[in-house]
DNA sequence: CCTACCGATCGGTAGG
DNA sequence: CCTACCGATCGGTAGG
């Protein structure tokens, strides 16, 4: 039986996120995949390489999402939409979502700084909806700067209490968000 | 030159909170100590312990936060209360607060559930003020449980991007998390 | 994808 | 608090 990179990457999640990354063996990746230790390298040529795979990937992910928001719709419904594509990120792959946000700075400083251009990026979509709902009197905010962050941290944290198969859906969970911050902003 | 365990909980804590626990050697500690690694042994028996002393120190210290609101008060007085103690301690000892946060995962299973504990009770007084809150009328939430976590993820997150050195003091802080949660639960 | 192997380093101990 | 040391294990390579 073989095994493909894809593979190594959804096994070695499951672990960093249970376990961390400096907390995971490579035998232990092996093992889960079925195989010795030493073929891991004839797909992938490094740990660290693991984890920066899934870190950027999931990075892209959540940029994409952003990116999807029309800026033709009322800031009300932009602002929701960035709420909702974050969660569903964050739902679809939790072990993923994990390693991103617990395990990014691991990385050496250069991929390190690509991660953090990238979640600069992403800040970027919050920050100017929450800007240009303020221009148009939709959101009260004095600190536009600190109200992204509270955003920010209010759907960043879920990845650690949030589960997709309990009772409630990523869809209600997004709407109950969406509640939440759209009062907090107003 | 001699060193106290106190010593060695503060170096331990700012290695582990930029390192993470995994990533940081007992080797490296005791260079900070300006100690020879196996010195450190007569102050702790494992570098587990050292974890373990950090984590539940900040638990009992959010918890003795909670603990010290009065509930005579008003109920959103409370809950300004509740929030600007949490920021306090994340403010005080940033550090301690990230190996709190990031890293009480690591500790065994018996250690880890006893965490677990603190912060289930720790949870309970801001799920108690909620409920009260919209017993009152002052808070419209149909889901407490999860205005709860919503409340806690904005806090807990700040922890990744506080600056207590910055330009924006933990008491400014409070009062525009306060300013945004209230207005979120109304 | 496997067998065989390696230098480096890990957390921790003995004994003073 | 130090010198000296240890078994175990780490990420990774050679060569097939």
């Amino acid at each position: 039986m073989s095994i493909s990179k894809t593979d190594i990457l959804s096994v070695a999640g499951t672990l960093f996120s249970e376990q961390g990354y400096h907390g995971t063996t490579m035998r232990e990746i092996a093992r889960a995949c079925d195989v010795k230790d030493a073929s891991l390298y004839s797909h992938i040529k490094s740990k660290e390489e693991i984890l920066w795979e899934i870190v950027s990937r999931s990075a892209h992910l959540f940029l994409a999402g952003a990116r999807s928001v029309p800026q033709s719709l009322a800031i009300r419904e932009q602002m929701k939409l960035l709420i909702s594509g974050h969660l569903e990120v964050i739902a679809r792959d939790p072990q993923y979502a994990t390693v991103f946000f617990g395990e990014w700075r691991v990385l050496a400083p250069e991929l390190r700084n690509e991660i953090k251009a990238l979640r600069d990026t992403y800040e970027g979509y919050f920050q100017r909806v929450i800007e240009e709902g303020v221009r148009q009197g939709i959101f009260q905010v004095t600190n536009t700067r600190l109200a992204c962050l509270f955003v920010l941290s209010a759907l960043n944290w879920t990845y650690q209490w949030f589960d997709p198969q309990g009772p409630l859906s990523v869809e209600q969970l997004a709407v109950h968000y969406a509640t939440f911050i759209v009062r907090a902003l107003s």
